[in-house]
DNA sequence: ACATAATCGAGACGGTACGTCAGGTCTTTTT
DNA sequence: AAAAAGACCTGACGTACCGTCTCGATTATGT
């Protein structure tokens, strides 16, 4: 199954590409995830809602979760760099809907109170784990990842690390500014604020709340406090 | 015909069930999760490794999920008190492989060094995450669960809070010997303990160890020490 | 399969027989086959709908179509004497419903004039196959034994080869009386008669009237005829 | 989703059948047929026999009893016009069933000796009937006919009803030459060929011989001789 | 401008597994 | 001891998708 065979139809011409049918096929497996759930949207089902040939898919994604990652980053507007040649080229003339977030994850806020900030951008978070429209996506997605390493690792990769290093450098900043303790682990204390969120997230142990955020972001600066 | 009888097929008489079906079908399903992975698992699968028909475990569970999770319950000492109708053969004469724990979580140790023994337990935490006995049931449930609320729920309900509130007893203990401040959020404090913990053992971002372990233990008491 | 294994279940004796369940299964299975017809009617149901365990069918009979051959026996009259010690003892008392025919055929009418009496009994066994009530299981037994050589000859020697015999006889009687050719083969003569008509019914190729009946009597009439 | 399309999944591409696969099935369902009998035959084992999947049996036919009459159809030379490409191209768009019958059986002998050439036919109907290659369909199917009357009918129309219609052209050219009375029903007179003789093949009461042919053909032609 | 080659929509194919139904056996409890 | 009940193993059902493999019918250059 792994075995890649070499066959002709191997490494198809990705210049060739048709956009039309990526974007369809982005659209059709984000709908179908939240419509009807991760387990239960199939190949043939994107294929047939994208209009498409499930070739196609089979051409240019080895699974669905595949798919799903590539569409959820387009989503996010990480749009993958890797996948495909140059989109965003022509990404302006024709457009489709157009999505929120531009590109690169701006950067932290640095406002000069790094509690506020913190909790400004942690409340974000829970915001958009609430929203409907990332929640089945992004809970798949890490199911997926979390039993196939293959997948996990590229979802962190793309996803979440880049997001942990904005927040390691905000710290950075407040403690070169000698806001926090010098030796302070940074990479720990991101953990210590995501960590819990996530935990709460995926486990539905309790509701996820701005008072949880603020009080995560309190806890941690006072383990992290200069002293 | 269409409803035949509604008490039948229903509920099946629980005291009929065979011990020995059941047994087979909790070893051949951990087998097979471990051997296999939890995708490539299936209710065929386990059905025809625990020679039973695939009735029997239709009759007795809704999914391969639903079967996994009674297995794992089984397998940690958790045995469910609601799938059987009691302790009523207690296991005795065919046996089986038996199980470490017994029943009830035991209670986190009480040296009365706190630090001490929450980096212990939590290293425990790692070293049984780390055991592949353990590793891919626990990964499959976890995920499984977060995608499927209803599961999700009976996992968290019958396996991790009880575990958290193990926690929140030993802290209440050292709180209560103030040893930490009294207003402390102790369910947070637990939170912090195990979320970034488990974030780091799903997400595979960096390797689990007692290291780090320690340093959850030693930021988390900071920040709720006394003062 | 055939395999009989001799174990202890063999051979149940006969005496102590439930009566009531025997009415039972016959009643349901001939009103299954009735309303669902014969390959959708299936032990289970029979058993079901007679308010009887399966195993007490699988006691008595080899078969479904062992079941629905017995139970059409008693249904026609011909109450099997083998199948069972003897029921015609305390068939009175309870009675259940009460049969149209009594026991054995009672012989063909013998009027002195053969065609007419052909006639006669040739309508009446169109309108018997024309009767729903015994169309279904008549067919389902019949297509059975064209497959099964074993139930087909029990339906054979129990039903078919008597009626036949009765033809035969009566037949004989006007070959004595000197209005049929002395030797005519009148074992043929009969299948003349009641081979096109089941043919007829069995393959639908066209509608049994009684015009067909007269005219078969006729044509076969002619054939024998002295001289 | 309960109706997809109803266009794709309803009536599969025919023109992209594939031939081979065809063939192995019809050679498996007879095979099987004969090898195990009707009842124990299955789709699946047809499949697995075919080298096919089953559902490339399931697109095709709606039944084992359709797959069987299909291949005996095929067997016989009658192959099914409808089953397979062909005519399509001016069969119209979706064409109705306008069949009249394409591969019209080659027609009976005309010796001029019309005993004798009937005799010769029905005892080569006599011979087929016991060989082995075709006893096992004919009787499976001619039993599923007697209770499938969908099936029965096309099992009548398309094999049946043309063999018959030989006979009686036969019979009508005898006629006109003066040789059976003007007015013989010779629809009847085909019956009281064929029926006594399927008969007796069905229920397996007589042996079937040449011996037996010759005197229905004697008996019936008695019947309708001039005069 | 056009041939040429790849992608595309479509969907048939050999498979695996699904979840259900029933067959026939066995066991437990009731009569 | 037979009967009602029903759990059990087995095996087949008919369906849903998998991932592969043709098919014409568009594109979309690249000489």
């Amino acid at each position: 199954m792994p075995t890649p065979k070499a066959a002709s139809s191997r490494t198809p011409d990705a210049t060739r590409r048709s956009e039309r049918s990526r974007r369809a096929i982005y659209d059709a497996a984000l709908a179908l995830v939240a419509e009807v759930g991760y387990a239960r949207t199939t190949v043939e089902g994107i294929a047939s809602r994208a209009g498409v040939g499930k070739q196609t898919i089979y051409r240019w994604w080895p699974s669905k979760s595949a798919v799903l990652l590539d569409a959820y980053l387009d989503l996010t507007g990480q749009a993958g760099p890797e996948a495909q040649a140059g989109p965003e080229a022509q990404a302006g003339p024709e457009g489709g809907e157009e999505r929120d977030e531009p590109a690169e994850p701006a950067g932290l806020p640095d406002t000069g109170d790094l509690a506020a900030d913190l909790k400004a951008v942690l409340r974000a978070t829970v915001d958009e784990l609430d929203d409907p429209r990332f929640e089945a996506p992004t809970r798949a997605l890490t199911a997926e990842g979390v039993i196939d390493p293959e997948l996990g690792a590229r979802f962190v990769e793309r996803l979440l690390e880049p997001q942990l290093r904005l927040y390691v450098r905000r710290l950075a900043a407040a403690r070169d500014a000698g806001l926090l303790r010098p030796d302070a682990d940074l990479r720990v204390a991101v953990e210590l604020l995501v960590g819990p969120l996530t935990h709460r997230w995926l486990m539905r142990t309790r509701p996820l709340t701005h008072a949880y955020a603020d009080e995560l972001v309190d806890h941690v600066l006072r383990g992290i406090a200069p002293r």
